[in-house]
DNA sequence: TGTACATCAGTGAACGCGCGTTCACTGATGTAC
DNA sequence: TGTACATCAGTGAACGCGCGTTCACTGATGTAC
């Protein structure tokens, strides 16, 4: 049952994306390859056709949820840091930021991933840094660092808080800190 | 072998304790039973003598490492943040904030877990809080949550990343933002 | 205070299960002439 | 363009292993009289 490159390829794309969802939705140690494939329409048998390991896929998985969210945060213009600290991110970590969703777990991942996430990371801070108007370009980037940790730990906490009320008001206020001034 | 009610709670101590530091250094997924009993000197067989699940140990070692972590905070007082945001803390994970080391994790724990989660992040939002001077309640509660959110994230990213001198700025700019101003 | 018995903390083997990974196999695709 | 053969994407069974949980057992501790 070979299958033609184009579709192959489109094969592999569907795993790496699968897996940039599951892995955010459930978190990486918790997913397994099975339910990864069973998400792509596969069989687990033919995992290693595409990668060489699991920790290969997370690395991709990782790499292309950054692009969606720098993708997302640069449509977004003026409004990035209002998207990000939304209501519709928070329950929908799954489409959503990876240094949110398992940022703690990917303090623990291999190099490679942790490049990627740190490339995410700097590429997110330069998109808040161009959003700070006429100001000293150092000054910026240290401004923009500050926003985009306080993005990343809002967003998480504002997921595991139990009460409503209050994850709503983590967003709000990281939010109103990033306003100009 | 009967143990004593002294040793037996001494015993569930030494439990919880491993598994706060365990869980915080592997996360919680990856940790197993076995490894966090062999770290409590016991064989894995009696932990059902102790807890009735993982989730609820889970909750238990959470609800330590909290108290551990509100403890520390409390004695630094205006230090707070900057013991917080030290190079110390980000090297030593098995040590320090939970909501840092497995806060993606947590958002994913069962309605106990965070809910001792949720009284963490009040207790260090309420030290912050206290840190700002004379201005009104509603205010500093706003600036605290913020505060507490960027200390987070930036911990977390600051683990991440794989550059040292991005790391070290990270925790810099962050702290930095926190001075009253 | 001493004795008889019940309790139960901790051990170590075992349960079923899913993990990441490997492998023999199938048959359509790609390549060589 | 047609034919013969090599390649390899995907299947499904199997590998060894560790998971969370259960259980029969041991023997010191706790309790009752």
């Amino acid at each position: 049952m070979r299958k033609s490159r184009e579709e192959a390829a489109r094969t592999r794309e569907r795993i790496v994306t699968a897996a940039a969802g599951e892995f955010r939705k459930h978190g990486v140690v918790a997913t397994g390859l099975n339910d990864l494939m069973k998400a792509a329409g596969l069989t687990h048998g033919g995992f290693y056709k595409h990668f060489e390991s699991k920790d290969q896929l997370v690395a991709e998985a990782c790499a292309e949820a950054v692009r969606a969210l720098i993708e997302k945060m640069s449509a977004a213009g003026q409004g990035a840091g209002a998207v990000y600290l939304s209501t519709g991110h928070r329950d929908n970590p799954a489409a959503g930021c990876p240094l949110a969703a398992i940022g703690s777990e990917l303090s623990r991942g291999d190099e490679k991933t942790r490049v990627v996430a740190t490339d995410g990371f700097l590429q997110l801070v330069e998109i808040m840094a161009g959003q700070f108007g006429e100001i000293p370009p150092e000054v910026a980037r240290r401004r923009a660092l500050v926003a985009v940790s306080t993005m990343i730990g809002a967003l998480t906490m504002s997921r595991i808080v139990t009460d409503p009320g209050l994850s709503g008001e983590i967003l709000r206020s990281a939010e109103e800190s990033m306003a100009p001034g």
